[in-house]
RNA sequence: GUGCCCUUAGCUCAGCCGGUUAGAGCGCCUGGUUGUGGUCCAGGAGGUCGCCGGUUCGAAUCCGGUAGGGCACCCCA
């Protein structure tokens, strides 16, 4: 039989990993907090009908990315690839429209069938934000600083950057992409074969291709900003305006585009250069449309995804582990004695290290690598005065204390 | 889904124009220290050379397939 292995494209978060997730989360938690973004956690599968609707039929997600099959009861069903349609969902079946603006974050897994790479896995797993009920600029602002605030906090902040752009209203990308139609089909022939396919698919996709020949022809094409709406351009400017009130840079990017229809005006992504071809690591949009799309009430919405793991990546700053008191019995009287008052202890929240075997010299070893700021040895001759042996780790200076009163010695 | 690269000890890697018992560093274990870790010294354990098949007297080494990882494309966090 052969070995066990994880699922392509997945792997195991080892206590060493978690940790460094559950900072990432627990960082972009505080500060959801402090902006008043609850936090929202839905299943992580859907009806398939949640993501068909939303990602659109010829989006690659959904034509070959999704992992959808049929359950017991005949229904169609698929682990999320991204978390904005089951938050909608959500809002949607929980009729929560009266209730706006609401705010949420959330974090978890997400499933793609994809080929894996560096900062790729088929289960990954993200962190984000949604903004529902807030049509006005102020809200992409808003939505732009959490996410910026959480890089800083995390210290990855100098390796990204914030791409800007906009997506307009409805009239004006219908005329705009009518006109990148018009001019590129004039140049059809010489397109790359996936341009000629985005030309249908996707048009506005193609201002991103990588190709070179594609990018000659792009350099020439219609520009956006033409093709904005004196609305559009207003929304535009009070969102670079909010942006700039707060101390936040960005670049202007016009060829970050989104492909599906509910989007509109806001796109921005945070971008490195650190992680590969994986240059986005945080980002969204505006998606005003996205909840009519999928049945429910018209509602404004703006949010944003991060991938936990590419920011795990970026990170060089963790934040140090609490370093345990290692209890070193020696004989058994000694390890009942000990075990007692470390069940104490640990329930007042010390961390206490205990292990389970072994003569003093290896306990000593375990404690330096458990990380111990202190050792409480306690043997016969200890025991036997109701004492214990306090060892510092760091200095390695030992004293004698009273058991009755080690708690006040292990507390900070 | 397409192209290219990689896979040897728990980890990082060397060995690879085929040829006796496959190596190093780190880690692990034991001893030097009967109740004292981190440094040092000595010793030890640990490998179906990803897997399957082929070529050959002989394969870690060459060939084919397959799985996993990586890079680029696609797409995206």
């Amino acid at each position: 039989m052969a070995t066990l292995q994880p699922v392509r494209g997945t792997h195991d978060l080892l206590p060493d990993d978690a940790r460094k997730h559950n900072h990432v989360v627990a960082t972009a938690r505080a500060l959801g907090d402090a902006y008043g973004y609850g936090e929202i956690a839905t299943p992580i599968f859907e009806q398939t009908e949640v993501f068909k609707r939303t990602l659109g039929d010829t989006s690659d997600v959904v034509t070959k990315e999704m992992y959808t099959f049929e359950d017991k009861g005949g229904d169609s069903i698929t682990l999320r690839p991204e978390g904005t349609a089951a938050v909608a969902r959500s809002y949607i079946s929980g009729k929560m429209q009266d209730q706006l603006p609401l705010k949420f974050f959330y974090h978890g897994p997400m499933f793609r069938y994809e080929r894996p790479q560096k900062g790729r896995q088929r289960q990954f797993h993200q962190i984000g934000i949604e903004l529902f009920g807030v049509a006005d600029p102020v809200g992409d602002v808003e939505v732009i600083a959490l996410g910026a605030q959480i890089l800083e906090k995390l210290g990855v902040q100098d390796w990204c950057t914030l791409e800007l752009n906009t997506l307009g209203d409805t009239e004006s990308r219908d005329a705009y992409r009518a006109a990148l139609v018009a001019y590129f089909e004039g140049h059809r022939d010489r397109l790359s074969e996936d341009s000629k396919d985005r030309l249908h698919r996707n048009p506005l996709r193609i201002l991103d291709s990588k190709d070179k020949g594609d990018r000659t022809i792009i350099e020439q094409a219609p520009r956006f900003d033409a093709y904005l709406t004196p609305a559009a351009q207003d929304f535009f400017a009070r969102v670079q305006e909010g942006l700039t009130d707060l101390g936040i840079g960005y670049t202007r990017n016009e060829r970050l585009v989104r492909g599906l229809d509910y989007y509109c005006h806001t796109a921005f992504e945070f971008t490195t250069d650190r992680l590969g071809s994986q240059s986005a690591v945080l980002a969204g949009g505006r998606y005003d449309g996205l909840i009519g799309t999928m049945g429910g009430p018209e509602t404004a919405g703006v949010g944003w995804a991060a991938g936990i793991e590419r920011l795990t990546m970026l990170a060089e700053q963790w934040p140090a582990q609490a370093r345990p008191v290692t209890f070193i019995p020696l004989g058994e009287a000694a390890d009942k004695a000990l075990r007692k008052i470390a069940f104490e202890l640990r329930g007042q929240g010390i961390a206490i290290d205990m292990g389970y075997s072994g003569n003093l010299k290896r306990r000593m070893a375990r404690a330096n690598k458990a990380g111990a700021r202190l050792a409480v040895i306690v043997g016969d001759d200890e025991l036997a005065q109701n004492q214990a042996t306090l060892r510092d780790m760091d200095g390695g200076e030992q004293r004698t204390v009273p058991l009755a009163e080690l708690a006040q010695y292990l507390k900070n």
